[in-house]
DNA sequence: CCAGCTACTCGGTATTGCTAAATACCGGTA
DNA sequence: TACCGGTATTTAGCAATACCGAGTAGCTGG
């Protein structure tokens, strides 16, 4: 995609992130790899790992060390009460912003 | 608001500007006591100007200097065809994440 | 034993919004 | 006159977050 995507994706992919780990625990790899499949096609590795390091630092998930058949351990990431709070938050600042843009796309036209 | 917002804005706060701009010209000030009149409670007026100075720098607006009864003079700003166009981008990288955000959201119910 | 996939870490850069203070023009009021 | 409040813009420094690139490490198949 583009440099549009990037800056827009500040402040929202971690809610992202959380929203996935809300339907399921993951770890940083499976992650990244399920948002290129979404269209997310640029989205480094890096930039995921440094956001789940964030987010456990904020103690918004638990984490989990889990043997891997296919290379280095997992960190299987979980989303917990703490978490699941701040994901409402989340919605509720995001539906904020989604209407004030859907108001503005209706009366541009 | 919160921090939430805050970095959320980042990379919709230009879009957010041009669709007021594409509606009608205006400066930097009006803006501003718009966007609060909107809910945006603590958009800082530094950001605002920042962010004219950016989009007028990328050619994607006109300034014209107008007298104001009230004060020093107006930086007016208005769309042009570039900005127009970078709008429209604009709102496709939009459509694309808030689809995401979205099915996201309601896969997490 | 090495190539390639899996999986994570880290240092440096760019962009963008916020804070805070300064500048400037005007009207009204003490 | 002198000052205050509202209008209007500019600027310097800070913080947060995404990207880039390189490195580490485990496992499997040729």
């Amino acid at each position: 995609m583009g440099k549009q995507v990037t800056e827009m994706l500040k402040g929202t992919l971690e809610g992202i992130v959380l929203a996935i780990l809300s339907a399921r625990p993951a770890y940083g790899y499976e992650i990244t790899a399920w948002l290129r499949d979404q269209g997310f096609s640029d989205i480094a590795e890096g930039t995921i790992y440094a956001l789940l390091v964030r987010i456990e630092q904020r103690g918004l998930v638990d984490v989990e060390k889990v043997p891997s058949e296919k290379g280095p351990p997992r960190k299987v990431y979980s989303l917990n009460a703490q978490g699941r709070e701040y994901l409402e938050e989340f919605w509720k600042t995001w539906s904020f912003l989604a209407d004030r843009l859907e108001q503005l796309r209706e009366g541009g036209k």
